[in-house]
DNA sequence: CAGCGATAATAGCACTGCTTATTATCGTCA
DNA sequence: TGACGATAATAAGCAGTGCTATTATCGCTG
């Protein structure tokens, strides 16, 4: 029945998910939250178009989510001085404060989900499970590669 | 940075999902539907919460899905003449019509999905993403297990 | 049979995510 | 410079998912 990778997938991410958010509501982070962090502590003054396409979301999802984040003082709207339809993304200090426990946290979950497995199964595991996504990736992963490269970024302050 | 199983797991059934739901939408079912309209087919008769069980999310989660499937047209709910409080979920047979259609769409996918990997690479990655899922489920492997062989699906009208 | 803990389902609230449509702006081309 | 297609973001509406709390039963125990 859920002997299928599509199944599979879908069931490990969500029972990921919700073991992550079990610990993390301390911070009032959820895991989704935490990688739009993440990206945006890698890269300071993205705009929301290239963080969607970096995690592979639509541009709306992105937005709200920026919205939550937003108000619940972790993410900083700035205006683009030089194109006003966009917005530039910065951890608050409060975030960047958060990041390294919620780091912790995600880290005993990895663990959990990888208890018993030797070092070349999980390689061998990231290796396969990125085949997938890159089969099914439309024309996404080359459009993050573009986010890494683009001018988007090239402006941006202190990378 | 996505170097990770969560986030790939993740990444993997999102991207299932949003193919999948390209075709099925032409019926009308999502592919968590379809994953539900495929378990009742299994052992018809099931109640709520084994189905919940069944699929590893909670029972309120079934429960809604289940009222979006009834209101569709594709699943009735009948009463349980031993215990008032459960459901025993059926098929309709408009919904029976579609399943070979949506497996026939999921195939598609899965196909796509793995492009390029030989059946050894598709066993391996099954089964330890499979030990994954199995580390993630807290009790669920054993209420699933129990589902199977309980008394639940005993007394139920034509497996 | 009365009480009480366990179980099945549901209600309310919140977050993630998608599709389709709309608004504001940019950039280019005539 | 003015129009028009492309791009960034948002709006509306729905599905899936979870947590917490509530209601209706069950089933056992005294």
């Amino acid at each position: 029945m859920s002997r299928n990778v599509a199944f599979l997938a879908t069931d490990v991410g969500r029972l990921f998910r919700k073991r992550f958010n079990v610990v993390a509501r301390q911070l009032g982070v959820t895991d989704a939250q935490w990688r739009m962090l993440a990206a945006i502590r890698r890269t300071p003054g993205i705009n929301q178009g290239a963080i969607a396409a970096w995690l592979e979301v639509e541009a709306i999802t992105a937005g709200r989510m920026v919205d939550r984040l937003e108000k619940a003082g972790l993410v900083e709207r700035r205006a683009d001085p030089g194109d006003r339809r966009t917005w530039r993304l910065f951890l608050t200090l409060q975030a960047d404060r958060h990041m390294d426990r919620l780091g912790s946290f995600a880290e005993v979950v990895f663990e959990e989900a990888l208890a018993g497995f030797s070092e070349a199964e999980h390689a061998t595991l990231l290796a396969l499970l990125d085949r997938v996504r890159a089969n099914l990736s439309d024309t996404l992963p080359d459009d993050a590669a573009a986010v890494l490269t683009s001018d988007t970024l090239e402006s941006m302050p202190h990378g």
